[in-house]
RNA sequence: GGGCGAAUAGCUCAGUUGGUUAGAGCACCUGCCUUACACGCAGGGUGUCGGGGGUUCGAGUCCCUCUUCGCCCA
């Protein structure tokens, strides 16, 4: 190496892993991410609050791809509002995830040999916050990792004691309103987690089983009988009727009558119920009260038994009211093996008439994936009705929307038709339910009544209570989330300051679980006078896609076609898998990303990555760290072409990206205007926007003019610098929010930056005018001419290296084009010369939209039927379009009726293809001649 | 079964109230180590906008219908 490059000495490639852990520290430590309360305008400040609570994840989890892609979002958004001066607060927590967190506990201590059961409630509880204390929290940590800028020092548990007093708060003031009741009914039961389950937490699968058609036969005349299809033979034990429709006339003669359960020999009645659907299987239906939802309707209204014939675990068992209606040989089968065995029993004793494959749906719990039961049981429910109707009327005049639109007409089916929510679960990790039983109930006390106090006196009689065994849902915590980690149900500074929130970003599969109740609770929390249908807890919920592979299956642990977004850290930065995830995700669209060429996936953002770090290096090697002047300070004059058409590039791309990221908060501060519903939130917009300006403008087409500029003693060398300085830094604000650890390394190191800078808090890039829009139309003929030279040279297999001669012709621009020379015959690899100096049959050209005619001397070698060929494919194809146009002008119907706005464009697009076809076909005559 | 949505380049998707010769990224093809970057540069568009019908001066866009696929809730 003879010449060693000052390049060198700055490494080609950005080490990621190596500044990035410092960078994300160094922010922490500057309080960079933090938000004051005393900022916000609505506590007097200067500032519009900007929100954004994380969906928690669980306590104990750790991240995976689809955390990566919500919290990429939610990044992106904070760091674009803090930029633009807003009081941006992320704030973080975690769940303490009931069911999901005592599971995990349970296996661990069955590799012991020992059951919750063992252990007892307090030292299981014990077992379970040592578990949390020692596992928790690692994924706030991993978070930090891919550069979410949360604010930490607000972060929250939705088991801590403050949380767990807002639980308690809401729960009391439910109750006292008479909306939260004790309710008798069938529910749906987990066998595995040994609790009752939400309808929401019961998931609906399809399946294919076997419809059984079961005869029972008619008391006193055996000769007659009903046949009634089920798929679950093994509730017969259950069975306290058999119904058919009234209408049904094979069946009127037996209403009235009583048939034999041939599980257990017991008569039933025949009953007549309009709930029966006469198409559905034989007409007939068995009545099993305590396990089906249906049949406890039924059993209701005819005051049927309801028979518990299933224990907890899912055996066969005599529960409540069931005492002989197993006999022996079934007790204690698990139910499927029930199943199988009734049916072989039923069949042998000639009851069952026949099988049949049958489609349905089974629901399965949604933590373990057991099949649920039905199950008759008294658990504490939600009134949902009064609580869902102004969550529902907030997106329907839209003060929620919701992206993509199509989830809104989801949310309301799903308000429209809502049903109770079972809000207890009877493990043992979670809140109390906080009710309390009179230990020695006397006439004037109550039943029960619930109590923000832990050991509270009954009220009747001033004795002692005990509290209900049962906890509540994790999702009753977790609708809090918008105030309650704001400190609700005190008026803290931050409730006033930071509620309601703006956005909500996440996962369509959460909308019933979480979003729609934050809405509903986040409203009847904040009733006052002045809105007495309260205040929503957010103005848009940004519903997310799924991470998917590349044959479209959903990314999960079972397939193993996970990716770990820790993995794509530590081998190409955080910035990589951030760009992946923006870029590749459009609204409502899945990120498909390939688990087995995770190389190929994330390149783009590696590369993108890199390519700014080049941009930077060159730029530092070449501007020097002396400050620049600011561009604002530079007169017209000392601007060329270039100059103003890289300004104008500038607010060209920062206006398309806050067109991409839309409005952050409705205008009126109400509802969403129609015209406004839909805007924004395209990241993925705003993410090649930005990235089409700094690699297709900057660095492809000003960086390359300003190397010229730059040489050292060149006269224009500090209006270069400072152009180009004022470029990168603006196109580093630009890109932050997607790339934060790239763009603030570089930035730190731009000529002029003063210490405690930080590019974090350093203002969005807001459109400077200083582009004269004539001036820069030179620089877009330079770069034609350049790129038609080029194109010429490409097609010819002329080597860049290899220059040859050009001229343009037919344009006032090119006076400036002669006048500077040098950058386009360094970007074509051309010299270029007056037009004289080119004999026209030995050379190529191109004719340019705008009328220039490029040549290229290419003597011996111009190949003249190519070039005929070139220009008739286009002279064709324009005279096909421009008939298909002198047809429309030439209607009347067009004319008259279409818009004048419109006919004037179009008559403005006929004179120059006119002009165009002209041209081409002259030209085109001259090369037949040659 | 009820509700909602989609079908545009090889792949993933834009295409705003009907109005340029339908676009982008990735992939792909050709050439190039042009001293910031080969994780790069230059050049190249590869399409019956799912099928059929209709409304309109004009349809990828609106309506009807068929086909295929997806999502939510039962």
């Amino acid at each position: 190496m003879a010449n060693e490059s000052p390049a060198d000495e700055i490494p080609s490639r950005y080490d990621a892993s190596q500044s990035d852990p410092a960078l994300y520290q160094a922010w922490e430590n500057g309080g960079v991410f933090r938000a004051e309360a005393s900022d916000s305008k609505r506590n007097g400040g200067p500032a519009d609050p900007y929100v954004i609570v994380m969906p928690p994840p669980n306590v104990t989890g750790v991240l995976h791809m689809g955390h990566g892609l919500n919290n990429t979002v939610q990044d992106v958004l904070i760091r674009w509002r803090r930029m633009c001066g807003d009081t941006a607060l992320w704030v973080p927590g975690t769940d303490h995830a009931g069911i999901a967190t005592q599971n995990v506990v349970e296996k661990l201590i069955a590799k012991e040999g020992k059951t919750r059961d063992d252990l007892g409630r307090e030292a299981f509880l014990k077992r379970v916050e040592e578990f949390v204390a020692e596992k928790g929290g690692v994924i706030l940590k991993q978070l930090r990792a891919i550069g979410a800028s949360a604010d930490w020092t607000r972060t929250a548990y939705s088991f801590s004691p403050e949380l767990s007093r807002a639980v308690r708060e809401i729960f009391v003031r439910w109750y006292e309103d008479g909306l939260i009741y004790r309710g008798h009914r069938v529910t749906h039961w987990c066998s595995r987690c040994l609790t009752a389950l939400s309808d929401e937490e019961a998931e609906s699968h399809p399946a294919q089983g076997l419809m059984y058609h079961i005869r029972y036969l008619l008391v006193g005349d055996a000769s007659k009988s009903i046949v009634v299809a089920t798929t679950r033979p093994e509730t017969l034990f259950g069975d306290v009727a058999v119904a058919v429709n009234p209408a049904d006339e094979r069946f009127t003669a037996f209403i009235g009558t009583r048939v034999i359960n041939p599980a257990n020999g017991l008569e039933i009645p025949v009953i007549a119920d309009d709930y029966v659907d006469k198409e559905f299987g034989t007409g007939a239906l068995k009545i099993t009260p305590a396990h089906d939802a249906n049949d406890f309707e039924v059993g209701k209204r005819h005051k049927l038994a309801m028979p518990i014939i299933l224990d907890p675990h899912g055996m066969v068992a005599e529960g409540a009211d069931a005492a002989g209606r197993v006999p022996a040989p079934y007790a204690g089968l698990d139910r499927f093996d029930a199943r199988k065995r009734v049916a072989k029993d039923l069949d042998k004793a000639g009851a069952m008439v026949k099988t049949e494959q049958h489609h349905n749906a089974v629901r399965r719990c949604y933590r373990c994936d057991t099949v649920v039961e039905p199950r008759l049981s008294d658990q504490w429910f939600v009134k949902m009705a009064p609580l869902a109707a102004p969550a529902l009327a907030a997106v329907k005049d839209g003060r929620i929307r919701i992206l993509p639109e199509r989830w809104e007409a989801v949310y309301v089916n799903w308000m429209e038709n809502i049903r109770d929510w079972n809000i207890s679960r009877q493990i043992w990790w979670g809140h109390r339910v906080p009710v309390f039983y009179c230990l020695s109930p006397k006439a004037g006390c109550p039943a029960h009544f619930a109590s923000r106090d832990d050991a509270p006196r009954c009220p009747g009689c001033s004795g002692g209570t005990r509290q209900d065994n049962d906890v509540l849902d994790t999702w009753f915590s977790s609708q809090l989330w918008p105030f309650s980690t704001l400190g609700w149900p005190d008026k803290t500074p931050d409730l006033g300051a930071f509620y309601p929130t703006d956005v909500l970003v996440t996962a369509p599969e959460i909308l019933f679980f979480w979003v729609a109740r934050m809405v509903m609770s986040g409203m009847y929390v904040t009733r006052s006078e002045e809105k007495p249908e309260g205040v929503v807890p957010f103005h848009s919920v940004y519903l997310t896609g799924t991470a998917r592979d590349a044959q479209h299956r959903r990314m999960s642990k079972s397939l193993g076609n996970g990716i770990d977004p820790l993995d794509v850290v530590a081998l190409y930065g955080a910035d990589a898998l951030r760009w992946t995830v923006i870029a590749g995700m459009g609204i409502g669209t899945d990120l498909l990303l390939d688990h087995e060429h995770i190389d190929q996936s994330f390149a783009p953002g590696r590369n993108f990555a890199t390519k700014l770090w080049n941009i930077g290096r060159f730029l530092l090697l070449q501007v020097g760290a002396e400050p620049v002047k600011p561009v604002a300070s530079l007169s017209p004059h000392e601007l060329i072409s270039a100059d103003h058409w890289i300004l104008a590039r500038i607010d060209a791309a920062v206006a398309a990206s806050n067109a991409a990221l839309g409005p952050p908060r409705p205008r009126d501060g109400g509802a969403w205007s129609d015209s406004e519903h839909k805007l924004g939130l395209r990241l993925d917009e705003y993410a090649e926007s930005a990235r089409a300006f700094v690699w297709n403008d900057l660095a492809d087409w000003y960086l390359e003019h300003a190397k010229t500029r730059l040489a050292p003693g060149h006269p224009e060398r500090e209006t270069a610098r400072a152009v180009l300085v004022h470029a990168f830094d603006q196109a580093l604000r630009l890109l932050h929010p997607v790339m934060p650890f790239v763009t603030e390394t570089l930035w730190q190191k731009l000529p002029g930056r003063g210490a405690d800078e930080w590019l974090a808090q350093a203002a969005w890039p807001s459109r400077g005018g200083h582009g004269d829009a004539k001036a820069a139309a030179a620089f877009d003929a330079e770069r034609a001419g350049a790129t038609a030279i080029r194109e010429i040279k490409s097609q010819y297999g002329i080597p860049h290296s290899q220059t040859v001669q050009a001229t343009m012709t037919g344009s006032a621009v090119l006076e400036h084009l002669f006048k500077y020379p040098d950058f386009v015959q360094k970007a074509s690899g051309a010299t270029l010369v007056a037009p004289d100096q080119i004999r026209e049959e030995t050379a190529a050209r191109r004719i340019l939209p705008n009328g220039i005619e490029v040549l290229v001397a290419l003597d011996g070698i111009v190949d003249f039927a190519k070039e005929r060929e070139k220009l008739g494919t286009e002279l064709t194809e324009l005279t096909k379009q421009l008939g298909a146009l002198r047809g429309r002008l030439g209607n009347e119907k067009f004319t008259s009726k279409a818009p004048p706005a419109i006919v004037e464009a179009e008559r403005a697009k006929e004179a120059e293809w006119a002009a165009r076809a002209e041209q081409l076909a002259s030209k085109l005559q001259s090369l037949g001649s040659a």
